[in-house]
DNA sequence: TAGTGGTCTAGACCACTCC
DNA sequence: GAGTGGTCTAGACCACTAA
């Protein structure tokens, strides 16, 4: 069924479970490959289906960032489906900010670049007014057998290689935070190499092919460092707000693990519970 | 139209927005009351006026939490509208995590008592394996004058009443959390009598018809003050996370503050970020 | 078996964008 | 005006729950 590949317009009913079912005459072709209806097993909606069809597409970079998709009814038409179970599926992609749908002007695939999406995923503000905008300066990077620590966190085997970037960032050119950020070094080759942009998820995307689409933080005052306090130029000892982030991609691999000491005379961590 | 009070069954059309104007016969009865789609106005979908309407009625308590609402159908014929529109505002208010749809059951009012949403508000988790579940004991409870703090927070004039509590909180039997609770004394009548229940969001709801639906959090790390180190039994200094809490409730009224202090030893603030 | 929410379809029309 | 997503409807059937 959907799991398959597609031709462009496939048999009509190739996907219709429900609807062929009913008269008896489902069993034509992949009619009941994947779902398991018979049983009392767990039952996969049509949409969900689309979903991780359209899921699987965006994975492999089928289309890329800021790039427009087919529209509903073109998709519909090669899926097999009607517009109304793949709108379903686009808006729940939509829901996980994986898509961006724009009235009267189609669906794009999100780009971590723009701005309403920096904020994703750094949650850092300003007490005052201000913008909020981060700006970032490596201070050191370098590849190295991944610790413990790391292996935990990214789920590797033990002689695992990873790439550490340590860097400071300011929030509004207030100097606030400083990082460590490991990344597995298969996942990300060369990257040690490249000059770094800021926002590093739309380099992730674009250059690597990996799309970050849920962090777990941990959050814990701790007092600051020795290393820290210096990037910083704070007294040792100062409280500061550690974040313990692990991305996770697309695939649901744990792809990246971040450690951020935060000064927190300035800035607060939001946190919007619905 | 969705704005008025409601028939049993109102006259057929009495909603149909786009399907009546279509022939130009739409002029008739409450036909453009209140969405003013002549001008370039705002445009308000019909299944926006639904979640309205039964917004306002969670708002007011029609239904109790816990209880169960009537079916989809008996919804839509009473306002006039398809069964699809009210899924949609159904589905709505579920994601706003103010219902709880049962399949094969029905739609519930969301109740903060239960095991699942006792954790809506609380983010602080213990580091090892452990449930979580908080517990908490009073320490202090007064009726006062509003600082210009709580003015500032709860959005209150210069010589407005609050109560406030202060109590401790532990996370699987660790003491780890004090905190300070500001509410409007004219919204909480007698609160400060009364036995407190350990979800304080649960009792606003049954008792005063007031229903939290979100929070905005500001997190800092502090050195913990002289009065808290006392209550939590450790050195004055100790970095502490502070948590800052503005509650507000369906009708988006700010109607708590709530300073917490947290030891982060055994213990950490989860963020998940999508 | 009846009643509920969940899925899927088909078709119409509306709002918005761009040529 | 053509093309896109957004709304709304009507009806069928499926999955789940409880009596």
């Amino acid at each position: 069924m959907l799991d398959t590949t597609f031709d462009a317009l496939p048999t009509d009913g190739a996907l219709r479970r429900h609807a062929m079912e009913r008269s008896g005459e489902g069993q034509a072709g992949s009619g009941r490959a994947d779902s398991g209806r018979a049983g009392a097993v767990g039952f996969r909606p049509l949409y969900r289906q689309v979903y991780d069809t359209l899921l699987k597409r965006l994975a492999d970079a089928v289309w890329q960032p800021g790039q427009v998709l087919p529209s509903e009814g073109q998709l519909a038409a090669e899926l097999g489906v009607s517009q109304g179970t793949v709108r379903k599926a686009l808006d729940a992609l939509t829901a996980d900010s994986l898509l961006v749908r724009r009235q009267g002007r189609g669906t794009f695939v999100a780009d971590h670049d723009d701005k309403q999406s920096v904020f994703r995923f750094l949650k850092l503000r300003p007490d005052g007014d201000g913008t909020g905008m981060p700006t970032s300066r490596v201070t050191g990077i370098a590849e190295a057998t991944a610790s413990a620590d790391e292996r935990g966190r990214l789920d590797l085997v033990r002689s695992a290689r990873v790439v550490r970037i340590e860097r400071v960032r300011a929030v509004d050119a207030t100097l606030c935070v400083v990082e460590t950020i490991s990344v597995p070094a298969g996942l990300f080759p060369g990257i040690a190499q490249i000059e770094l942009p800021n926002t590093l998820y739309s380099l992730y995307a674009t250059r690597y092919g990996i799309t970050i689409a849920t962090a777990n933080e941990r959050l814990k005052a701790v007092a600051i460092g020795p290393r820290e306090a210096e990037l910083l130029q704070v007294p040792a000892g100062t409280p500061a707000l550690e974040i313990d982030r692990v991305a996770i991609d697309l695939e649901e691999r744990p792809v990246e693990w971040r450690l951020s000491t935060c000064l927190t005379q300035d800035i607060h961590y939001l946190s919007v519970l619905r």
